[in-house]
RNA sequence: GGUUCCGUAGCCAAGUGGUAAGGCAAUAGACUGCAACUCUGUGAUCACCAGUUCAAAUCUGGUCGGAACCUCCA
């Protein structure tokens, strides 16, 4: 398997700290609204890459957390009225369901901030120790000129990143890039701590949640959105350094952004969509089609063009693969034998080199094509259909695409017999009839 | 100001040194009782300019155009 690493700009090899285990972190929502379709990417990407990692042989285990700890929660549960627990619940169920809906598998473990506090106060403690971060007022900030490799995930120089800073209110810091790992406030949910009752940085929580839930102080791949490349994935790697002198993770996977219709999609703009709402428009597999069938790292834009496009390609496959299911059913033929080879081959290899979708899917186009040229045989070639069927299906099932062997009763069959009985017959006017049943029955 | 990325046929989209995958649309044909489905054929010299090379979409430099990050963000 090869990955593009942030980290080294490059495409590499992925060789596992324990040899055919994957550990995999990605990181999660913030729990204050309903997902949008720029959440829904990450979570079809990397659910796509643990799928390849598994049909590569691979043991994965795969972590990723819920923020549901934020000042925008702590908003969001002012505007309603309610506790912030009742605001991330909500939330972290409608991001499951949109998970589910997506055909994404959940992870192994999915942490909380809530539930993680004991491991966050002490990591804070343990970086104050080490005189990585420093105490004011009863917050705490990390001194990110502790760290010498500051910088080398996002390839920023801290002197470039100076001149470019805003200029912060927050007198407070030492250096106005040191960023806060606990912050003093008497609004919203708090909690002890050493320095002061209050709650945690954002940037904090990630590479604890980590460290509690894997072995050691290092991972194999650490997944998220291009976005959070700088500066949370700098952070982490930044405090993990100045903790145990590790980079918390050996490969970084960044996904691209989701455009619509060329612009940002962003609230002022008001052109958000929802997850949910695109799912129940166009369907849960065109929605994974379309995210795959441009390379996770571009930019995805998403146009009434491209739905339409995934909508076609999707429905096209699946039809012949249920046209190949009923065919098979009629010959009373078992699914049973090999792959077919080449086209598995060429799947496998796009999939494994670096989650090459699109070429991936020229081979999913492949086999449907030839799946539709057998079924076209005037002799039935069964071993042919089967070994068409089952490669598509593998496909399908790597690329996270739902689909449903169809198998006929009694009554189909006769209704397909009767069917084809009528055309013999030239009485086009039954035939038509039965088609139409057939066609009622999703059969045809 | 800094850091990245992108510009390939009407549209979507791979390819990153050896002579342009795939899909959608369009169009011509085959198949069919008709239709749908399906199959076959048909299209680009890769934003522009200069350079390196036997050879460049692919490397280098420049120009033009677009995007992201540097601030909460998937």
């Amino acid at each position: 398997m090869k990955i593009f690493n942030s980290m080294h700009n490059a495409i590499e090899t992925v060789q596992p700290l324990i040899e055919n285990e994957i550990s995999m972190y990605v990181c999660g929502p913030t729990v204050y609204n309903d997902p949008h379709i720029g959440n829904a990417r990450p979570i079809i990407v990397f659910d796509t890459l643990r799928r390849t990692l598994e049909a590569s042989g691979y043991r994965v285990k795969f972590v990723s957390n819920y923020t549901d700890v934020d000042d925008k929660i702590i908003q969001k549960a002012k505007e309603l009225g309610v506790a912030e627990k009742e605001v991330s619940e909500r939330f972290i169920a409608a991001y499951d369901q949109v998970r589910k809906n997506l055909n994404a598998q959940m992870p192994q473990a999915c942490p909380k901030v809530t539930e993680t506090m004991d491991a966050i106060i002490a990591f804070i403690d343990l970086l104050v120790q080490k005189n990585h971060a420093y105490v004011v007022d009863g917050d705490v900030y990390f001194r990110v000129g502790s760290v010498s490799e500051y910088g080398a995930l996002s390839n920023q120089q801290i002197t470039d990143l100076m001149v470019g800073a805003r200029i912060d209110e927050n007198t407070k810091k030492a250096n106005p890039l040191d960023f806060t790992l606990w912050k003093k406030t008497d609004e919203g949910i708090q909690w002890d701590s050493p320095w002061s009752r209050g709650r945690p940085g954002w940037h904090t929580e990630c590479v604890v949640m980590i460290n509690d839930r894997f072995a050691g102080h290092l991972i194999d791949i650490h997944g998220g959105g291009m976005d959070l490349k700088f500066p949370h994935h700098e952070n982490e790697i930044a405090q993990s350094r100045a903790a145990y002198d590790t980079a918390i993770a050996n490969y970084w996977v960044h996904n691209g952004m989701v455009n619509i219709d060329g612009e940002k999609m962003s609230k002022s703009l008001g052109n958000v969509v929802w997850a949910k709402d695109l799912i129940e428009k166009i369907g849960a597999n065109p929605m994974r089609w379309m995210m795959l069938s441009t390379h996770y790292r571009a930019p995805l834009n998403i146009s009434d063009e491209s739905v339409e496009n995934a909508q076609k390609e999707c429905a096209k496959v699946l039809n012949t693969l249920k046209q190949a299911y009923i065919r098979l059913a009629r010959g009373d033929v078992a699914i049973i034998g090999d792959v077919a080879a080449d086209v598995d081959a060429a799947f496998m290899t796009a999939m494994q080199d670096d989650l090459n979708t699109p070429n991936a899917f020229a081979a999913v186009f492949e086999a449907t094509k030839r799946l539709n040229a057998s079924l076209r045989q005037r002799e039935f070639l069964a071993a042919e259909v089967v070994s068409y069927v089952l490669a598509l299906e593998k496909m399908l099932d790597i690329l996270g695409i739902r689909y449903e062997r169809v198998s006929l009763n009694a009554e189909d069959r006769r209704m397909f017999a009767d069917w084809e009985q009528a055309k013999q017959a030239k009485d086009y006017d039954t035939a038509d009839a039965y088609r139409a049943q057939l066609a009622q029955r999703g059969l045809l």
